[in-house]
Parts: structure tokens; C-alpha cells; sequence
DNA sequence: CGAGTGCCCTGACAGC
DNA sequence: TGCTGTCAGGGCACTC
């Protein structure tokens, strides 16, 4: 078990309570949803009280090679080589702190996160059960990561497209089949994703430093203008819930009552063609 | 309390 | 060449 001699990270409201992991062991390094979720003690043979939370954001890498560039944890460990981790988080979207006695309070999402994706505790029933608790748009709710944790933007929308299911119908309306079909996708997507070792549009790379190979598998998101693999009709670019969203028009039939497509703020024209 | 919006932050890119 | 504006997104804070 490894101890935390020393943390160094730039001071601020996020960052206020890092301070508490010095002198505790690590005694587990978990994972829930889209947060590491490290359990310290102040002895061996102690129950862990404080967790040492990190979420990498969208950028943010975690590793023992010090980067050239947008360095914003230094965490030093006691024993054998590597004995320093760095995280790394040019857009600064993570977050790294230490949560007193595993008190979620400052962490609400961590606090009200669904079952993992591809465990037991991810039913049909109880996913079933929250979407028809809710009259968000299915994406939406899905990105809350209540029903279900760790679908982000580009998973959503993939798993979304392979079970036919509008982003913008309502949780609620979603018919039971598309439930059990929209449950199996989002466990189809992410198993095969981290077989992939994820995807990298931009910045994103593994521990090791490579690049994410699920890019080439992607169906709907990022090809807006491109021919749906299924019906071949081209598909379509909106936005819900803040986020860009890729959808066959044909496949995925919109909600009564959604005018689709809905394009960004109408405050510029959309470029002609993509990318 | 559920739903919707604004915000953070930097790099890539388009357009002029 | 260099400037400006826009966009990308996970999660929190805030409003309605």
C-alpha cells in the first residue's frame, strides 16, 4: 500500500482539500462512472475515510511521465519507481480533490451516479424504471449519468443510433423495446469502445500515451452529412442538451412535436459541407 | 425538484 | 502573418 508523501497542485476551491491526502495510504484505486475514485488510509489497517477523487475531464491525461505542457498535479508516492504521478489538463475540465470522509456533498453527480455500464446492477428493469421517471430528452438524461454512469457525448449518441432511438423523445416515451434495445446498445458501445481503448478526437490517449482506435468505429457521432451505414440516408447534426448530437433522420424517428433539426443558435449560418 | 441555460478553459480551425 | 470569432464538451451553479 503507498503512501502520498507530498501533492503539489495550484490552490483553489477545487483543489482546498488535497492537502489531506499527505501521510494517508492508497488503499484501492476504483473507478466509478467517469471518476477515479482512490480510498486513503491514515494506517494499514484502518476502513477508509477520505477518497481522493480525480476525473480527468475531457483532457486531461494521468501518468508518470511529466508533460511538456499544462502540468496541474504532482503527486509523490512513497516506495518504488515510478514514485511520481502527474495529471496533465490543458482545457482544465478535471478535477482532483480529496472528499472527507468519502463526503460526496461537493461532487453531485458522483453522489447520484447509476449503476456501472457493464455490471450486474445495470438492468433493464431499473433503467427502465429511471427513464420512465423523467420527461427530459433521453439524451439528456442519459448524459446526467443517473440511469446510468458513464456515457458521455459520443457514446450517447452511438449507443442512441444502433438501438433507432430519437435523442429528443421524451425518457419517458421511450418504448419498452427501445428501453431494452437502448440498454443493450450503451453496453454494446462502451464494452466494445474499451476493447478499443477509447477515442481519440483530439487530445485523448491511453496511460501508455496511444491513441483511442474506436474513432474508426464510430456510426452517427462526428458524421453529420454522411450516409447512415444502415439506411444510407445522410445524417443529420443538432443540438440537445448543450451538446452536438448526430442522428439518422430515417433510423431514429423524431419525437411528436420536435421540430427537427434543431441547428445551434441561429446566429450564423452553418457551414456548407463538413469537414 | 426537474429542466434548461451559462460558464469554465484552451487549442484547432475558418475567415478576413 | 496575425487577429478575431466559433466550436468542442463534463459537470457544476444558477434560474425558472
Amino acid at each position: 500500500m503507498r503512501a502520498v508523501e507530498r501533492v503539489d497542485a495550484p490552490l483553489g476551491p477545487k483543489t482546498a482539500l488535497l492537502e489531506r491526502a499527505v501521510g494517508q495510504r492508497i488503499a484501492a484505486v476504483e473507478r466509478r462512472g467517469k471518476f477515479l475514485t482512490l480510498p486513503l488510509v491514515r494506517s494499514p489497517s484502518a476502513v477508509p475515510a477520505d477518497v481522493l477523487v480525480l476525473h480527468l475531464g475531457m483532457t486531461g491525461v494521468l501518468g508518470p511521465r511529466e508533460p511538456s505542457a499544462h502540468l496541474r498535479v504532482r503527486l509523490r508516492l512513497d516506495g518504488p519507481d515510478p514514485d511520481v504521478l502527474f495529471v496533465q489538463d490543458a482545457r482544465r475540465f478535471g478535477r482532483w480533490l480529496v472528499l472527507p470522509d468519502g463526503d460526496p456533498v461537493s461532487l453531485p453527480t458522483l453522489a447520484a451516479m447509476g449503476p456501472e455500464p457493464l455490471g450486474a446492477g445495470f438492468t433493464v428493469a431499473g433503467f427502465a424504471a429511471a427513464l420512465a421517471r423523467s420527461r427530459a430528452p433521453v439524451k439528456a438524461l442519459v448524459l446526467s449519468q443517473r440511469p446510468v454512469a458513464g456515457v458521455g457525448n459520443i457514446y450517447a449518441d452511438e449507443a442512441l443510433w444502433r438501438a433507432r432511438v430519437h435523442p429528443l423523445t421524451p425518457a419517458a416515451d421511450v418504448p419498452r423495446a427501445k428501453v431494452r434495445a437502448l440498454h443493450g446498445a450503451i453496453r454494446d458501445v462502451l464494452a466494445a469502445a474499451v476493447e478499443a481503448q477509447g477515442t481519440t478526437l483530439y487530445d485523448y490517449r491511453t496511460v501508455n500515451g496511444e491513441v483511442g482506435a474506436y474513432l474508426e468505429q464510430l456510426d452517427a457521432y462526428g458524421h453529420d452529412g454522411d450516409p447512415c451505414p444502415r439506411c444510407g440516408a445522410p445524417i443529420v447534426k443538432l443540438v440537445v442538451a448543450q451538446r452536438g448530437t448526430h442522428v439518422c433522420p430515417r433510423c431514429q424517428r423524431a419525437p411528436r412535436g420536435a421540430r427537427a433539426p434543431i441547428r445551434g443558435p441561429a446566429r450564423r449560418r452553418a457551414p456548407e459541407a463538413g469537414r
